[in-house]
DNA sequence: CCACATCATGTGACCGCTCACACAACTCGA
DNA sequence: TCGAGTTGTGTGAGCGGTCACATGATGTGG
């Protein structure tokens, strides 16, 4: 028979306790089944080792559906569990609802896969309890890196197209309102026009297929030769949308992604895109989060490199040229 | 001033109380930004108002994700949280991990996104400690018609296909070991066979484009007009596939996918497909177990019946032969 | 061999809530 | 007017752990 405490010091795993005690608990812990109560253990530590996730999946899964996973990996390998919360938007209400929703569940922390500016503006407004960190914003702002670059992955698709040779290139932009999407069209303008090449048009998309499939219509007349879409979902949607006009990618026209989902190989074409690492995004949120709740203060990193994925939507434009079946390429 | 009881009452909305004091409470818990410590409130109750998820988001990311968006929603509207774990894979080990960590906090059911045959089994062999459900199961066991009709769905498939003229249909299906993947096949070749046509072929994929686009080179010379794909992702590589092959769908070859994917309307050509009601799964996943964990019983429901959703990937053969550009359509 | 540090274990109080019950203040019909 | 309900509110105990401290067993140097 041994004291509460004793059995309390072995499942904390403390020192001062000899080895034969300690096995002969753990021996009667494991023919009893017995697993101690987090209820009592949180009430009198005041500690719930719970963060919170809230997030929208809203139209596009892929990203956050990687992020939340890697989440809950690098939390339970911290000793956390992972309580998420969906919200239909990342309206500021929404938002608000979904926090309150998690603070009342007593978590520790939480992590917003909120990339929408507003969505910032909210969070930093509300989330006076507990600590937070909002994933994937601006890069600008206070996010600690808590994002890919998606400037520098904007630059590469950039670089990538006018390095074939295209001089007229347009984009599908995601919401203007999304942080991402916004660093997206500046990385993409910018590298384009150092480059001396023009953009000749710019769409505004909602991330779906559907929205890459209208955009088309905008962008027709503008003469691009090439097209960058902020993400793969609205490039699928372009490519239908192209086909459907009966032009030909790569010859009449590149395209360039965002993402690289495993499903963008398949693609017809496969997709030229940007790849990002939604695995280490959500595993940096994690060490950034426990790392405020634990010590108090966040580690600032520099956002993550995303990389070019170049596969058969881009073609020089040199090569539309060497044969032309249509009279002129392009939109 | 009241003592903590009242305090109590108020929070559980219990009956016995005078409005006077109801509001001077409420308006004292406003100022103080009271919150009710849930720890406490397991502690006395032994009741955690927590539901447990386990689900796998590897290869296949819609599904599993619309699905826990829905469980998520439909928990909190019943006053629970859903605590999160996801596995890389539904290997009895994997699985017995995830559930272990629910359980140990202390979850008070749990919902498993596993349709997979042994998971199935798994699950069963070793919950124990507290109520579950699986979810898309294969419908022939006890799985309290948590599942879409798997075999209807497929069923419709073939009935396009024949319908459309069809008479060597080939198909790829899921991993055998998932029951889904089991009654989608089971369900095509019924049909098929009842209505006089012959399946000259059958690969087996494991979800992801990847696979579809490999099984295209098993299905070669099979003279097979048709396709009936267990999954879009899968349609999707066979799309690619085939198309790498010089053959036009849906000139040459009809092709039909399962699930319906957001973006299944822009591949090309567009998917015909069968939609999957995720979010009902979702919503009957939760009232199931909350119903088993309050009121100890089950209540049993038919699957949910999918829906033929028919764009442009299919076309009656006799089209085919009224324009013969290829000596011989069909793989 | 004793005084004193060190190690191993036990004890009382408390975390913040709910349960069962006690109790006071009102009904209300006979 | 009184006893018997009804209604509103308070009290002690306990949920299962952890904390701070007390205590007994074991070592260690002079």
């Amino acid at each position: 028979m041994v004291s509460r405490q004793t059995v309390s010091r072995v499942i904390n795993e403390q020192t001062n306790i000899r080895d034969t005690t300690r096995e002969r608990v753990l021996q009667v812990m494991r023919e009893l089944d017995y697993r101690p109560s987090r209820a009592a253990r949180m009430l009198a530590t005041n500690r719930s080792r719970l963060v919170g996730v809230v997030a929208t999946v809203n139209g596009v899964h892929y990203g956050p559906t990687r992020i939340i996973a890697a989440i809950e990996d690098a939390a339970r390998a911290n000793g956390y569990a992972v309580i998420l919360t969906t919200v239909r938007n990342l309206s500021p209400v929404e938002l608000a609802d979904g926090v309150d929703h998690l603070v009342r569940e007593g978590v520790e922390g939480i992590v917003a896969v909120a990339p929408q500016a507003h969505a910032l503006d909210a969070m930093s407004a509300l989330a006076q309890p507990v600590p937070a960190v909002i994933l994937q914003a601006d890069g600008s702002r206070s996010d600690s890196g808590l994002s890919v670059d998606n400037e520098l992955g904007a630059a590469l698709a950039a670089r990538h197209l006018t390095g074939l040779g295209h001089r007229s290139v347009a984009m599908v932009s995601g919401p203007s309102d999304w942080s991402e999407a916004v660093a997206r069209t500046r990385g993409f303008a910018h590298t384009v026009q150092a480059s001396g090449a023009a953009i000749v048009g710019v769409a505004e998309g909602d991330w779906t297929a559907e929205s890459g499939y209208r955009a088309c219509q905008q962008l027709l007349g503008t003469g691009a030769t090439a097209v960058f879409c902020a993400n793969d979902q609205m490039a699928l949607g372009l490519l239908h949308a192209v086909t459907d006009r009966g032009l030909r990618v790569p010859v009449d026209l590149s395209v360039v992604g965002f993402d690289d989902v495993p499903e963008a190989a398949h693609y017809l074409p496969p997709l030229t895109t940007i790849r990002q690492d939604f695995d280490e995004l959500g595993q940096r949120a994690v060490a950034t989060l426990l790392s405020v709740v634990e010590n108090g203060r966040a580690t600032r990193r520099p956002p993550i490199p995303p990389h070019l994925i170049v596969r058969a939507s881009t073609l020089p434009l040199a090569s539309a040229l060497a044969a032309p079946r249509d009279p002129r390429p392009g939109l």
